[in-house]
DNA sequence: CTCCCTGATGCTCATCCGAGCAATAGACGC
DNA sequence: GCGTCTATTGCTCGGATGAGCATCAGGGAG
């Protein structure tokens, strides 16, 4: 500690003179009867110690540090984290983080040949965010079942055929339910040719974009009819912290139900876990624990989301470490910018 | 408007990578394909929109622009705006504000040879504040009556006895009430000796050091018990904005109440209007308007206060000018540092 | 008292960066 | 198409700044 007082108070009104007025570092020093040297390591110590914040207050902004902080410690190859800046509710938020997938996606390169998509509010949103011509000719296979039984904020089908529209390449729907009533219904409607072809599709995706639910009466699969609030209520006393793609997940990454799992058609969690790319987005106060379920299991190689929840994920200082092999300090999409400038 | 959308988005990838990252510009231009002066080019467009915010958190920062911009519009000698960043409650912020009337204090060069103070919540804080030996053998004087007639906090007279002690010099206390109750008592109070030499003394002093409170429940001459709700409401109702030295006035600088300021003992609002050095210490969301009161009315020449009091005072964009001839931008405290050093 | 160690200070030098200027590319009217 | 006008780009140059080093003050241990 050789931060005395003075020193504190000197860094303070330093900063001010610098940040605020602009003086440069030797006009600084005479003021306050100091070398410029000593007053460059006044406001080197002054943003060390975090007395100066420099923060970017944007939409689109992303918080760097954080990113490359979730990317090592949980061996992910690639994090996007958007900045709640200025937010007023969790929706703009989502909707800031569904941007962010949406430029992600278009910043791949290479961009998938093939891409197996969720579907959810937030799956919505990205859909809506990604500009015309985000790719050329992607095949967009949708991963799981999703028939809303409500109206409004369009069916599952629509985010999979909106995606593959914007970049001109063909969609691969699953319109049937997320959930059935019984294990074998399901298993007879996967032998079916035309859904059995469909998730053969999925299960060969190069990149898989999903997201991830609560387990709370705000489901998506409550809202769709699939779940009741009490059925949900049973999940999360079984441990349950979210849902992804359909299935109900504990804090181990696996499904907590198996019958109910068994009744989920869609593609199954270890082809997340197996899967080269994959990519969450998962935004909001409610969803942290899902968030780590799925950075702590390696069910996603990528995980795109707000500061909130990555300072939540990097909160516990040693975890146990991802299951996925560490990706190194693996630069990511820095080519993102490329689509400012086309 | 020059700042197209893409531009825009390469800003704040540019602010990220110099800000969060700290890349040179030079990195930035290649890694974005930009040259340098690009790179620069777009940093200060950042900077110059707001998307880069640079903060200084720390309980002693002062906001600047925000001082000079108060000196500025309202003609102040000097003015000392603090920093409610990361402030919990309103309290926290008022002592904030009183360490920084200290620090003005300590740091006033010259030191005044006498100084006349009032009393109050904020004047308690900022005696507290003032380290011991912050001058050398001040005459402090009372300028306003205040007999506390509750316990807890200290009576009026205690203040100014503590920052006299704090210099080594002598107080000079008024232990009679704020308000009496007949004008004709009040002038016979001013006619003993004792007071009268005090009152006299303060009205020749070299410097004020005073607050202002708020007309509501809470003015601290309610607390005291020199006036009742229900007469602090009438006096709202006739325009009062809050109450300085123990008197209350309106938005226009001048007593709402004839009679009741006839019956109010200590200096005269001429003698702050006619002062050289006249600092009011005035903080809090409910000061705004006594605040405006005294800037627009030049009741005082140096105003303390937290960012949002003097953000609301440099709303309006054209008021009616300051009274007080314009100081223009004479530099003020600059010397505050020597303290620090000291 | 002397020596040595540690941390702070002031300095040199290479780099970084911003102001200002010339060249260039677009935009527009003719 | 052509001239002109303006916004943007890339550059020169000198000031501003940070890294690294020599020095110095202070504070034990012997």
């Amino acid at each position: 500690m050789s931060l005395s007082d003075s020193d504190e108070l000197l860094s303070v009104r330093a900063a001010e003179l610098y940040y605020d007025e602009n003086l440069t570092q030797d006009e600084i020093g005479s003021k306050l009867h100091l070398t410029r040297w000593k007053v460059g390591r006044l406001l080197a110590q002054a943003r060390q110690q975090g007395i100066v914040r420099i923060e970017i207050v944007h939409p689109r902004a992303r918080r760097v540090l954080a990113e490359r902080a979730l990317q090592q410690r949980y061996g992910l190859k690639d994090a996007v984290v958007v900045s709640s800046a200025g937010v007023a509710d969790d929706s703009e938020l989502q909707r800031r983080v569904a941007q962010a997938a949406a430029d992600f996606l278009t910043a791949m390169r290479p961009a998938p040949p093939t891409l197996g998509v969720s579907w959810g509010r937030t799956m919505h949103d990205v859909a809506a965010s990604l500009p015309i011509g985000w790719a050329r000719g992607v095949g967009v296979v949708q991963i799981n079942g999703g028939l809303s039984l409500t109206p409004g904020g369009g069916n599952a089908a629509a985010t999979a055929i909106s995606i593959a529209q914007k970049a001109f390449g063909s969609a691969h729907v699953l319109p049937i339910p997320a959930i059935l009533e019984h294990a074998e219904t399901k298993r007879s409607i996967e032998r079916d040719r035309a859904v059995g072809s469909v998730l053969d599709r999925a299960s060969k995706a190069s990149a898989y974009l999903f997201s991830a639910g609560v387990a709370s009466d705000d489901s998506a699969l409550v809202h769709s009819g699939y779940l009741t609030p009490d059925e949900v209520a049973v999940l999360v006393g079984k441990g349950a912290v979210g849902d992804v793609v359909g299935r109900f997940i504990g804090a181990d990454g696996h499904p907590v139900d198996a019958e109910l799992d068994a009744r989920t058609v869609g593609l199954g969690l270890a082809a997340l876990r197996a899967a080269e790319t994959a990519i969450a987005v998962v935004s909001g106060t409610g969803k942290h624990e899902v968030a780590r379920a799925l950075v702590v299991n390696g069910l996603c190689t990528i995980m795109i989301t707000d500061d909130h929840t990555a300072d939540a994920l990097l909160q516990q200082q040693a975890e146990a470490g991802a299951t996925r092999p560490a990706a190194g300090a693996k630069k990511g999409s820095n080519a993102l910018i490329e689509e400012a400038m086309a």
